[in-house]
DNA sequence: CTCGGTGCAAAGCTTTTGCATCCGC
DNA sequence: GCGGATGCAAAAGCTTTGCACCGAG
């Protein structure tokens, strides 16, 4: 398994690359920003990462948060959730199995889960209505059983 | 083919039933903005509801919209969807055939699909995590081929 | 040196809330 | 008549924008 350090490494490679290739500039908050995103595991909004690299004193604004999670959504090193709430969520996704979610709609927590049957319908509706299908957001809606669900999980478990 | 009617008339006593269940008042605004959503072809937003009912001059607030369009995600009657965007879709959902969407990143159009095999995956998930699964959001991203895609088409055709 | 990027604060938009009034039960 | 529901407007949240300054190329 890639250690923490190894897989930052070419993450960097990979954003200085699509930062060269769009001839945008390699700032260092950008690099912080990518940094502190792939320091995080699970799910986070845009509140909690300013949050965050705010205790620990980057100077860092909202606006550049913004801007640069655009910038990671474009090059596919950071994907974006509209789940149930009006925050996005947001999560790292290289070296990251490809992966959907499922969230009970009683104690929001949200669990992950990859069926590669999904493949497979991609490809089809894909055929028919002759689209080129990039990427997919399947969500499933449910209840946990047990009991257990009537306390409050952290939601991005 | 059901009439417009005959379906308005059914979803009407689908709504009556639930709030009664809920002990909930039947007011003539929350039938109207039903009426409103039903006789809806495709996607809508809060904003284009809530403006089409003042058109006519039907007195409505905000408010009321939000507030029964609670009520009907509740019980079924519409879906809710959060597409890319900040502003949150609704569709009527009682006599449509369950079905899920097909996003082109470029120009934004909007299509739908079904595919039954999205139902074995939901139950076996639904064993494996051990969750009861009421209901799924699938939605594919990729560009439609062919060109015709450069022009911009009506987002909720 | 240039001009893209940043920080800050203000503005924009969607959604929620507080409160007086209204009306279904 | 009581208490839930409504309309209105104000407030709250998330995200975007304007502008002066900074710093990467």
């Amino acid at each position: 398994m890639k250690s923490k350090v190894a897989t930052y490494k070419k993450v960097k490679q990979l954003f200085t690359s699509y930062l060269d290739s769009k001839s945008l500039r390699k700032t260092p908050e950008r690099y912080a920003i990518l940094e502190e995103i792939y320091a995080w595991s699970g799910h986070f909004d845009v509140e909690e990462l300013y949050g965050n690299m705010k205790d620990k004193n980057y100077r860092v604004s909202r606006a550049t948060v913004y801007n640069t999670l655009d910038l990671l959504l474009a090059c596919d090193l950071v994907t974006k959730h509209r789940f149930g709430k009006n925050v996005a969520q947001y999560e790292k996704s290289f070296a990251c199995k490809q992966h959907d979610h499922l969230i009970c709609t009683n104690c929001h927590k949200v669990l992950e889960f990859c069926d590669p049957r999904i493949q497979n319908i991609q490809k089809t509706v894909g055929n028919i209505l002759n689209f080129n299908i990039f990427h997919h957001s399947l969500v499933l809606y449910g209840s946990c059983n047990k009991g257990n669900c009537e306390n409050r999980f952290l939601e991005n478990q």
